[in-house]
DNA sequence: ACTTATAGATGATGGTTGTAATCTTAATAT
DNA sequence: ATATTAAGATTACAACCATCATCTATAAGT
């Protein structure tokens, strides 16, 4: 039954969507092209109307995922200042709630590893994001080598984050978190 | 046919040498049990005489996997000193041959994002290796408060890889490890 | 020497995977 | 109003997957 390209354009987003949270909770490797159509309402079938193929979707949802980083990022930025915002920002990233959940986490730290061993699949759009994550990192820096600076502290974010979901303990996350918040704000100072 | 007690040890090396490299260069999941076996000269049948399953082999695979960098680690220490011993091992995890040997890198940065997925199932593996490494670190930090700071930089360390290894850009890579390493020694100071 | 235990090979299990063909139905284009 | 197009459902595919049962040949225990 062929529908409204309205019904198209609200399915296509909502199989991006879907596919976005999947992939961060599971892998991209271990979420099947069944999964994301269930999850999005609708039979496998479809998907080939969407999308040439699952790497295809998996390089605008990974799009998608910075995106949403960044533009979150942006208008913190443009109501409360880029320093204020910087500092939420670090704040929010090493947070418990971050660490718990995967679906709607960092999408480095979820999928960095895997798209590294996906040879030139994705490097595209992880450097695209990363770029411009750094460029608004950059303005709530001191200021001088802003640029490096910037990538330092994105490094230690994810560096954080890798660490404390990889084990278990309450107490040790907490502890890896408060470490890393530290030398976080350590990078602002300047 | 059955083998003496000496093959069967050598080929239960063999199955686990063979799993963390490939574990690491294509993920756990992606990687199969007939793919292992095959590495190791054998078929699939036979897995299952050595390891109860595939989950069992990659929990002593990764144990294994720290087991290794903890070694060479404390032989180097033992030889050169800790100071000197840490600051080699900052040289060699931040080189380019690290960012592109993935079978025998860190398991944090290769298997960090897809354990921390696995629920508890690898948690207490991860957290052995880690504590152990971060023990070792200390050793070469400048002292107080040194626990903390060993965990800070092994926080830099895994940051600046995943992040080294979701771009494909040599010279973008170079300058990651290189801001990298300049926090990393930043952590040595003092 | 004879029995038993077992490492590894072979083959089957029931399941899942990404992708393609075909069908149905309703939205568009004419 | 009719013809065409295409979104999504159904079904099919060939290829995998982890695990298990069975077979074999031989090492280890007696």
């Amino acid at each position: 039954m062929r529908v409204t390209k309205e019904a198209k354009a609200y399915t296509n987003e909502k199989i991006i969507e879907e596919a976005s949270r999947l992939f961060r909770e599971k892998g991209i490797g271990a979420t099947s092209v069944t999964d994301i159509m269930v999850a999005a309402g609708l039979t496998h079938g479809g998907f080939y109307r969407h999308f040439k193929s699952k790497n295809d979707l998996a390089v605008t949802a990974i799009r998608k995922m910075f995106d949403a980083v960044i533009i979150a990022l942006e208008e913190d930025i443009a109501k409360n200042g880029a320093y204020q915002a910087v500092t939420d920002y670090i704040g929010r990233y090493l947070s418990m709630q971050h660490v718990a959940n995967l679906g709607k986490g960092c999408p480095i730290v979820a999928l960095g590893a895997e798209v590294g061993r996906g040879g030139e699949l994705y490097a595209d759009v992880m450097y695209e994001g990363e770029q411009k994550l750094i460029s608004l990192l950059v303005l709530g820096m001191g200021d001088s080598e802003g640029r490096k600076k910037a990538a330092g502290l994105l490094v230690i974010l994810v560096g954080t984050l890798v660490m404390a979901r990889s084990v278990s303990d309450k107490t040790l996350i907490d502890e890896i978190l408060s470490s890393g918040r530290k030398l976080a704000h350590g990078c602002l100072e300047k």
